[in-house]
DNA sequence: TTGTATGCGTTATCAA
DNA sequence: TTGATAACGCATACAA
């Protein structure tokens, strides 16, 4: 072992080159090896003394694990990918912030990548390569992963967290919706998806949940519509709407764009909202709290509903599993004007 | 080495272990050092059938060169950290795949970085430890990034793209608001803050902004208001606005939702918008479009206002440097019905 | 309880 | 024109 560089001064002085473990272990006294185990909490067999030794030197010097070395000879990095839809909503950074501090406590470092639904081939190969040429410890997945992609990954032999256990929530939201409505008093329920969102499989699964829930309820079938994001195509589709309903309804909306959309298109047509019909949104984005009527919509509990996650990183990676909440906490109706 | 796992099946066959350099140099019958150099298209000085035979070889084999050993040997990865602001704009995918396009073409694979500027101290943690464990080969700022972070990258040598040209473009956001505003007949002009965003440096420079053209245009000093993002709030400040404008006035806005919360306000103190008191905003949001009277607002020509960074790119890693366009064409405004 | 030796996949240097 | 070999920093089986 070749191993001290051939000009060496005595202190590196400071930056440059970031300290490696042998610089700990010169500090400390003792053997690569021994910094090693020590700073992979393999501790059990030392004397507290060399314990502590370790520890110090290591922080006097600042030593940070390399992230390459410790790659090369594990086979895999201390990363994990989290994968996030295109479909943008308002807390998408609270939502990365509680899985990127879970993700940190049991050891990794979070990276995030962002799924284009629409430039389908490319898509698929940044994906690919990022798994390629990260070799993650993991890929957490809020939603954007298409099913070739989750076969890549197992062809890969990279762990996808979660993937047995993921709750069925969109169900539920529809559920929400609909069961509010019907207790506001409406008995004609619509739901209405995100025009251009033709493929989306989030709003399917939610209408499917309101028709089943009218069906139980004995209140007649559901009609669907699709509305456009901008104010003269979300007046047609109301305006079509209005004769299929004879009277007061409520309308389940895809999100709370879809229910600002259609309540600013109530308005203009001299409806009353929530009198004549009422809107129920899915967000809670703060502008449906700003305008006038405020949005009655539905709100996630975050922690709740990342806990599928959460919970199947701690069994991957050896933290502390937390008891799983139950699905039923993990949305709730924001009650506002609308409705 | 507890390489192989401890019941392995046979059939673990093809993708447990990737293709490393020395499968292709074994298939290609050449040493690893060729395939290395072919493959990093130093090919000047080897025969074209060396080339071809080793460059088949890896894609027979679907070699995919190791970010670990590659980062090992090189002192840092092929990664470039692309820090994105928690103030979040609607287009932030759209931003995120122009400029990770750009980095892909140059051979660098883009990582994103939320930056939380809430969380103070645990944000400046996150991104040293991310910037310390994957040694960039870069980091983007666009516009997350804290004076002390930037100090840190100096410090470990991680190179800042763009840092010294980073356009000013702040002043020339409130500079066309106040513009707009003052042809469309206002002559009192407000700046609004976002009111729990105390420290935001942008605000500050476009209201500075504002504030030097009323000035150079003669008109009143344009009084400062912090709008807080729920109606009775919003409210309070509009009120408190009145008898210091003495009539007609126009307010330019941190942001969409801002002047939402402002025109909702104004409609509900039955203000008359745009004929007594006009707003415009900043994002070109969706909602801003859907709602009555539609925003008028201030939208970014994304490939323009990220050109110093597509530029610095090309720069620092050697791809094709385009012209880079002039920042006036940064910005545009939208007109809407609340001016 | 601690140290030695080895290999992970890549690139750079120098020899052939 | 090509190849052998030595690092890079780390983790771990095994020897002491």
């Amino acid at each position: 072992m070749s191993r001290q560089p051939v000009g060496d001064e005595p202190v590196a002085s400071a930056r440059l080159r970031p300290a490696t473990s042998a610089d700990v272990a010169r500090l400390a006294g003792v053997s690569r090896a021994t910094v090693s185990h020590v700073l992979n909490d393999q501790v059990a067999r030392f004397s507290a003394d060399t314990v502590e030794r370790v520890r110090s030197a290591a922080a006097e010097l600042g030593y940070v694990r390399s992230a390459a070395g410790r790659a090369l000879v594990m086979g895999r990095s201390d990363f994990v990918v989290l994968v996030v839809p295109y479909t943008t909503f308002t807390n998408l950074q609270d939502v990365i912030e509680v899985i990127s501090a879970q993700i940190e406590e049991v050891g990794l470092s979070p990276v995030i990548h962002f799924s284009v639904s629409r430039a389908e081939s490319a898509k698929s190969r940044r994906f690919q390569h990022l798994i390629e040429t990260l070799r993650p410890a993991g890929v957490a997945d809020l939603g954007g992963l298409s099913p070739q992609e989750v076969d890549f990954l197992a062809e890969v032999g990279c762990p996808l967290l979660a993937e047995d256990e993921q709750p069925d929530y969109n169900p539920a939201i529809g559920r929400l919706q609909a069961e509010h409505l019907h207790s506001r008093g409406y008995e004609r329920i619509c739901y209405a998806f995100l025009s251009d969102a033709r493929d989306d499989p989030y709003g399917q699964q939610r209408a499917r949940a309101v028709t089943e829930y009218c069906a139980r309820e004995s209140l007649p079938e559901p009609p669907y519509v699709r509305v456009p994001l901008e104010r003269e195509g979300a007046r047609e589709v109301l305006k079509e709407l209005l004769p299929r309903t004879g009277g007061r309804f409520g309308v389940a909306c895809y999100n709370d764009l879809v229910a600002i959309a259609l309540a600013e298109s109530a308005a203009a047509l001299g409806l009353d909202v929530p009198g004549d019909v009422a809107f129920i949104g899915v967000e809670h984005a703060p502008v449906g709290q700003i305008i006038s009527p405020s949005l009655t919509t539905v709100a996630a509990n975050m922690s709740v509903s990342l806990s599928h996650i959460v919970h199947s990183l701690a069994v991957e990676f050896g933290g502390t599993p937390l008891p799983r909440p139950s699905p039923d906490q993990a949305f709730r109706v924001v009650q506002g004007e609308s409705t």
